[in-house]
DNA sequence: ACAAGTATGCACCTTTTGGTAAGTAGGCAG
DNA sequence: CTGCCTACTTACCAAAAGGTGCATACTTGT
């Protein structure tokens, strides 16, 4: 549920607050609109997070964390911090394999 | 480092111990020969995974975690025990996309 | 002699994932 | 009227991940 490039991230981001599209898709560097919208097409598949569409032009949709996805988002924080603990290390071992 | 359908499992059950290859493939049920081998060697060259050979006929080959592997593991768990306190919301978010 | 078990390697193929580029709708500034 | 803004869709393509099956070298049980 939480596999792929993407997700994680965007569930990091809107770990802090309901973003609209724009926003994440600001936060989430990188990312194309097709892969944005697909990841929160899943994520909100799986409940994991909340879709508004505040019926306007231009258009205007939020997305949020539901209860479900707040819990989800803090299993992974742990595992998000041991990769900011762990930065350089993780970096080495990448180098080896990714460039030899 | 952890994605992918078999190395969380792998972690798992390194977690509690060092394990020879067969035993290994038999707590990972429904891993091939091929998928087994090829993650255990991408986590030890991640530094993950120490691999042992006790120059041995017939072959006897341990598996154990470093130290850095153990810290992984540690932040795994939280994610873990989600998934495990969770296995039915979990299992119905899966359902409702998986055969609609 | 033959089957079974050990850890691993290799070729081939399918599925999944990620990425690029274009196009949709309606309103608003020029 | 033109072009740009928003969120989103579509078609197409490349790369990675996963899976199956066969082969290796050597030993032990039958």
């Amino acid at each position: 549920m939480v596999g792929g490039k993407w997700k994680p991230l965007i569930l990091f981001f809107l770990g802090d607050g309901p973003k609209r599209y724009g926003a994440l898709k600001r936060c989430v560097r990188g990312v194309s609109d097709k892969m944005l919208i697909q990841q929160l097409k899943e994520l909100e598949a799986h409940h994991i997070v909340l879709r508004t569409d505040h019926q306007e032009i231009p258009p205007r949709v939020d997305y949020a964390l539901t209860p479900f996805g707040e819990s989800l988002v803090g299993a992974l924080r742990p595992l998000c911090m041991w990769g900011e603990a762990n930065t350089e290390t993780i970096a080495e071992a990448l180098d080896e394999t990714g460039k030899a």
